[in-house]
DNA sequence: TTGTTATTGCAACAAAGTTGTAATAAATTT
DNA sequence: AAATTTATTACAACTTTGTTGCAATAACAA
């Protein structure tokens, strides 16, 4: 697919990433954007920056989706691949720089990997 | 909660799992179960199986909730922490023996972490 | 065998996400 | 600048997975 037109609501939901630091549910977009832009343009603007390597998606601990900014994308390939973290006191989410190794598997092809890690983070560790 | 009584829904739910090597999505269940068990009994033994640290689950690529056996498990701790691979053609589920380091992190804690791969299963894989 | 209470079936519901379609609005062409 | 093309949108209806309240049923203990 891939964005082909700049519409408002393409705008509107590139400038919530872009004030946010945090991955955000996609549930959570539609609450912010009510009023403004309807649930399933939310979905398909969301679906068409992901393909276009601006943002890409993963599932929280109880499956459902958030995206966050990518870094180095593009539309060919996502190229991001980190774990996120997803704190289990103020449910906020976050990408991980950090880099985890997954050893082959003798009869088995991996071709993706999605690591979700949970706990407290640093504001709500104390 | 906790099984506390050996009923038939028990019966036959532990008997599909004693029959299958893979995991076994609490969806197919239901359906592999339909006409002998009702969806929400389903979903209530799972549940209690797996307080009981006879079931682990986890949710695949799709956020759909999967259910396999445990290993060392107690209604205590699950202590079945362990990557899981979805096969992209075929879509069976395993639980890998094999062991995934997560480095500590600065300025959080990390109480759970949730691996799911995919790729071509031994099956799929020529 | 009776009494207690966990378990079940049923139906209704909830949440997240998807889809078809007619109307609208970008972008391109003239 | 107007006309044309076609991607995008709103809306409503739907799908899928899972949950909940409650009355009826069935384990199990006494």
């Amino acid at each position: 697919m891939g964005i082909i037109r700049k519409t408002e609501a393409v705008g509107l939901v590139l400038k919530e990433f872009n004030k946010e630091v945090h991955a955000i549910a996609a549930v959570e977009l539609i609450k912010r954007l009510d009023q403004k832009i309807n649930k399933s343009t939310v979905y398909r603007v969301l679906d068409k920056l992901e393909d276009d390597g601006v943002l890409h998606y993963f599932l929280d601990t109880k499956g459902i989706k958030w995206y966050a900014l990518c870094n180095d994308c593009s539309k060919v390939q996502h190229q991001d691949v980190h774990p996120h973290f997803q704190c289990t006191e103020c449910g906020t989410v976050d990408c991980l720089e950090i880099n985890v190794t997954i050893p082959e598997l003798a009869n088995r092809t991996i071709v993706n990997s999605q690591i979700l890690l949970s706990g407290k983070c640093e504001l709500c560790i104390n």
